[in-house]
DNA sequence: CGAAAGGCTCTTTTT
DNA sequence: GAGCCTTTCG
């Protein structure tokens, strides 16, 4: 069978083990999309399951669809009836087709996190308390963190323990009330109207057990509480449920993701066979061996031995530079050379960085190198003002109700309806129970009919203008029955005046360009019939994830942050920034918990790598405008010497550092002036305290020291990372 | 009502 | 350093 040929052991295993739950642990590169593909494939075309009957989650929509690439070759048949998608994707499907039962309107309109922020801000007011006392972030991450606990707001205010508890309950419950009246879920709604949907109706929740025979789960160390719920009431009925993950790179604990779903797995599911994927395809023996020492220095982690048979390949390049301006230009001129040896292809490299501010820096290099380069987001592309403006109008059609959609666009391009008219609006809207679009529509009859039960409190030019979008959108409506996606569009870019305000405005020109772009996506679903197209379309564009737009027939070096990197491989990886402060984030100083997730992050950034290494720094670098100093990163002291090469000070070719160091009068505290020590000396460390040198040998240019410190034991330190001082 | 200017606060990571 | 909000003036 050729399905089961290619694989090892463990992974034959991983694929022939079909009936009952399977937990598959499965090291960086040990080949699990393989194993996952592999096992799909073979309940196809071996066990004789229908497609239909499979239903598999993935973190990323691009993962979706290489994975359905991938199938499709391994089955030489249709798989288009398979479930495949992430959970929001997934989820939303669900909701639209059966969420009437739980009253969810199949119209409804998803929020992402800007409208989120925009619409906790509108509760913060309704409730009568100050958005900018209460910062809606912080509510918001609380009101997600609820969500993924499956409270609603009734259930928090039963918890509620602290003041600030109290806020978020009474925001959340507006904020549900005003995601209620605009049609809208927001992403945590997705996944917990879902569960709500079948726990509330038996029979539809055994429709959907029964049919899906089999589920498969990936990334599974990312997934929250209510993900974790979702697929056991799923896996109810015939427990045919296979996760896939590693908790080595859990990475979003954030984003609530819980590591106890591992665990509980095996509790849920007493029976799971548990299957260790630990040999490595991917990475050169040192490579592997480097993310060993950086992984095993977190305390909450159950050990696990990664090996590979791949060659040793060489030592990781550890380099710092002054600023971040020659960090990027160290990382230029470096891919520069590799790509000029004919070893590798920029498409082969890959630069990346825990925070999304790092790549401004990188990218103004590139573009002054003239390198090619494809940045992973940046400002991302639907988050571009003139896209969300254009997306609203869109939403507005589909679903008029919108009110997040409805207060961003009423007035662009300016229309005379300024701060005052839009709050007269909600007040009179609110006072008469309608919803901000049913209250205009309201008034545009009115117009007409001059009814004056309940007067609206406009100036006759307000009511001008108001009336006046009314009957454009009306038009847009209308009109979006019989149109197909891109007429509409080009109609609503048109007839709303929005080209000419754009063309108009500052960066104009790139704006439109934009505009243009989307326009391409739009083209996409030209052919499905008016409505679908249109809520495909939007559903599409809100659910996009980054990577998905991340495309390898493209040449060009990629720019990518740590977070979004899971799941990929690159031949070369850099990664900057490796410093105090910014890998670990500072956020995570005070929390050993975060600290292990910061250290997590960075394995999984190494382990990305097949053959190269490198590993970054800045002396200094300016920091939300002002400049600081950070130390190396801690984690390259648990890095071994023999698996550094060199590097050392690296300085670009109108470096500033030589002006520097002429213009301070000490020198930087460079390896340089590392002080000779031999055995016997007493050294005191900034961490680990006293203690006595019990050998110090060469390595390159620096000096591997065994130090036994009177409180933290022996420890192996490379000379010039552990600023040692003599006593 | 709207444009312009100045002041403020942050920035971790994202479906 | 940038985006967001408030203030000010026409």
């Amino acid at each position: 069978m050729d399905i089961l040929a290619e694989l090892n052991p463990p992974q034959r295993e991983a694929v022939e083990t079909i009936n009952g739950p399977v937990l598959i642990l499965a090291g960086p590169g040990s080949g699990k999309t393989r194993v996952i593909t592999h096992r799909i494939a073979y309940l196809i075309k071996v066990c004789g399951v229908s497609p239909r009957r499979i239903m598999a989650v993935t973190f990323t929509n691009k993962a979706a669809r290489e994975m359905e690439e991938r199938l499709h070759r391994l089955v030489s048949g249709s798989v288009n009836d398979l479930t495949i998608g992430t959970f929001h994707a997934i989820c939303a499907r669900i909701l639209r087709r059966d969420g009437k039962a739980i009253g969810v309107d199949p119209r409804f309109v998803i929020y992402d996190d800007e409208d989120q922020i925009s619409l906790i801000k509108r509760s913060l007011q309704g409730v009568g308390l100050d958005p900018k006392q209460y910062a809606p972030r912080a509510i918001q991450s609380a009101i997600t963190a609820a969500k993924s606990r499956l409270l609603t707001p009734a259930d928090y205010l039963q918890r509620s323990r602290s003041y600030f508890d109290e806020v978020v309950q009474r925001v959340y419950e507006r904020y549900q009330q005003l995601l209620t009246e605009s049609t809208a879920l927001d992403f945590d709604d997705l996944l917990m109207k879902a569960v709500h949907l079948f726990r509330q109706n038996p029979q539809l929740l055994s429709r959907y057990q029964s049919r899906y025979l089999h589920l498969q789960v990936d990334e599974f160390q990312d997934t929250n509480l209510v993900q974790y719920e979702l697929m056991k009431q799923l896996a109810g009925k015939f427990r045919n449920i296979c996760a896939v993950g590693d908790p080595d790179q859990s990475i979003y604990s954030w984003r609530f993701a819980d590591l106890r779903n591992i665990l509980n797995f095996e509790k849920d599911y007493p029976e799971a066979k548990v299957i260790l994927l630990e040999q490595n395809y991917r990475s050169t023996r040192l490579i592997l061996e480097t993310a060993g020492h950086i992984i095993s220095a977190n305390q909450q982690r159950k050990p696990k031995e990664l090996w590979t048979d791949n060659e040793p390949g060489v030592p990781t390049t550890v380099v710092e530079t002054y600023t971040e301006q020659e960090e990027a230009q160290f990382v230029v001129n470096e891919v520069e050379q590799l790509v000029s040896q004919g070893e590798f292809k920029l498409g082969d490299c890959a630069i990346m960085y825990r925070t999304n501010a790092q790549s401004r820096v990188l990218e103004e290099a590139f573009i002054r190198y003239g390198v090619p380069y494809k940045l992973v987001a940046g400002t991302r592309f639907y988050e571009r003002r003139e896209i969300k403006d254009i997306i609203a109008y869109l939403r507005l059609i589909q679903n008029p109700y919108d009110s997040v959609s409805l207060l961003r666009i009423i007035n662009v391009p300016q229309r005379g309806i300024g701060q005052r008219t839009l709050s007269e609006l909600s007040q009179w809207a609110g006072s008469t129970g309608l919803s901000e679009y049913k209250a205009l529509q309201l008034l545009a009859e009115q117009k007409e009919s001059e009814a004056t039960e309940h007067r609206p409190p406009f100036s006759p030019r307000s009511v001008r203008a108001l009336t006046g979008f009314v009957d454009m959108m009306e038009g847009f409506i209308g009109r979006s029955q019989k149109l197909n996606l891109v007429d509409l569009f080009d109609l609503v870019v048109k007839s709303s005046g929005y080209k000419e305000y754009i063309l108009a405005g500052v960066d104009g020109e790139e704006r439109w360009e934009n505009v243009l772009e989307l326009r391409t996506v739009v083209r996409e679903y030209r052919d499905l019939k008016p409505l679908d197209g249109l809520t495909v379309f939007l559903e599409g564009v809100t659910l996009v994830s980054d990577v998905d737009g991340l495309d390898e027939s493209v040449s060009g070096v990629t720019l990518i942050t740590l977070h979004q990197a899971k799941g990929l491989e690159f031949p070369v990886v850099f990664i900057v920034g490796m410093e105090d402060g910014i890998l670990p984030h500072i956020r995570s100083f005070d929390d050993p918990g975060q600290m292990e997730e910061e250290r997590r992050l960075c394995y999984v950034g190494v382990t990305r790598a097949k053959q190269r290494v490198y590993l970054v720094r800045a002396f200094r670098r300016s920091l939300m405008g002002s400049s600081t100093i950070n130390g190396p990163s801690r984690f390259l002291q648990d890095i071994p010497p023999h698996l550094i090469s060199g590097g050392g000070l690296w300085q670009g070719e109108d470096s500033q550092l030589a002006t520097a160091m002429y213009s301070w009068n000490k020198p930087l505290p460079a390896r340089v002036a590392t002080p000779e020590l031999k055995d016997g000396d007493h050294v005191r460390h900034a961490q680990f305290g006293d203690g006595v040198v019990v050998s110090c040998r060469p390595v390159g240019d620096d000096a591997e020291v065994v130090v036994v410190f009177d409180g933290a034991g022996i420890k192996k330190l490379l000379l010039s990372f552990a600023n040692l001082e003599k006593v």
